[in-house]
DNA sequence: GTCTATATAGCGATAGAC
DNA sequence: GTCTATCGCTATATAGAC
């Protein structure tokens, strides 16, 4: 990956400070209008320790994507804990991501920027952000955990709810009403209609339908293990 | 919108030239690679020059993306004159599109830049590109135009079907397989499976289902005559 | 390993020529 | 309206100091 992990102490500290830095003046005058030399002059280093630590803004997005995916899984680790309810372990999951978002809206959309450039070390989709996206999947994993359902589709749901999760962050950045109330009422459509699907899934009418779905899936290699 | 259009003989020449060679420069060495000032040198004008016509790289890609725009509505119309199988026509209009990309999979890419920012004008799903993604989903309008449907489907589809679309470019642009086979067929699969749903979505047992989908998307605004 | 000083090259804006 | 010359700012690579 990205990351050069300071091996010291005292690496780690500035290492923690720049980012902060770099943060807070994204926040007060959004990505592209900071420069790595402002993020530098705040944090009281040379523009060129700034690049030790980080490649460019981007790899400081990326490390902010990180923190909010520990945050996210912490948080979703408790309630997964506490509830065996399906329907709210996955709305916990979904919100919890828009919880931890909702006051950086515009800096999340810098995550998706390049993903139509496959080959971009920052590509959501791509080889280099493959530790984060399987960790984001596994938290759909771990809330259908309990539920003994068909091995096919045991594969298929985490994948399919974290496509929609993905789906939902975009519309979220668009999503201009208060606090998002828009995107999370189609957040709770969507999984209630998951959960309706899941279960007519079983139906004799919808078995062909179910099969093909998944071998085309298959076949598109968008499912774990080919 | 972005362009700036020449009002002269002279001005739409020169502008079609720094066009065309920004063009071979992106497919020769990649559009980040490529800078202004060598796009001003191929076409023989000062940098300034090239700025005048664009505001920057990205609204050259933005011009090939209006151009494969057109092409594709050019291509599109010519088939939907001659077939009355619905299924063909979706198929073709999707087609259209790889077909016309392919060999710039690396440029297209660039497109979805900025999805995640709904600021900026060249947003593939903001305010500045509304004009292009009304004509990307007045191809599928016109696809489906003999089919009489009720006029709830008659809104939902063209919508639905532009998505599948864009979403099926972001896995065009990952797929290694030659000639991206194994995106085509994803493609042919998910119509034959949207013709499915349709026929499906007018049995009673999944009425409801039908009508929830239908609200919420309405809801999400995410329908057109909100 | 951590960080600074320095150097090259591109971006994109501006004033103004034609 | 079309285009040029020029300028300040930024990104990012490199050599090397501590």
């Amino acid at each position: 990956m990205f990351k050069t992990e300071p091996s010291t102490d005292k690496g780690e500290q500035t290492r923690r400070h720049i980012f902060d830095c770099a943060l807070e003046l994204f926040r007060e005058n959004g990505f592209d209008a900071t420069t790595m030399q402002e993020i530098a002059l705040r944090a009281d280093v040379a523009k060129s320790a700034a690049y030790y630590y980080f490649p460019g803004k981007e790899a400081i997005i990326q490390a902010y994507y990180e923190a909010v995916q520990d945050e996210q899984e912490r948080v979703c680790r408790r309630i997964f804990a506490g509830s065996g309810n399906l329907k709210a372990r996955l709305a916990a999951a979904m919100h919890a991501k828009f919880d931890l978002a909702k006051e950086d809206r515009k800096l999340l959309g810098v995550v998706f920027r390049y993903t139509g450039e496959p080959e971009h070390p920052l590509s959501c989709l791509g080889a280099g952000t493959e530790e984060i996206r399987r960790r984001s999947i596994g938290v759909f994993r771990e809330a259908i955990a309990g539920e003994r359902l068909p091995k096919d589709l045991d594969q298929l749901l985490p994948v399919a709810l974290w496509s929609l999760q993905m789906g939902l962050l975009i519309l979220f950045l668009y999503d201009r009403s208060e606090g998002q109330r828009r995107t999370r009422r189609l957040a709770d459509g969507a999984l209630e209609l998951t959960l309706k699907l899941l279960a007519l899934a079983k139906l004799p009418v919808l078995k062909p339908v179910r099969t093909k779905v998944l071998s085309l899936l298959r076949e598109a290699d968008l499912l774990p293990e080919g």
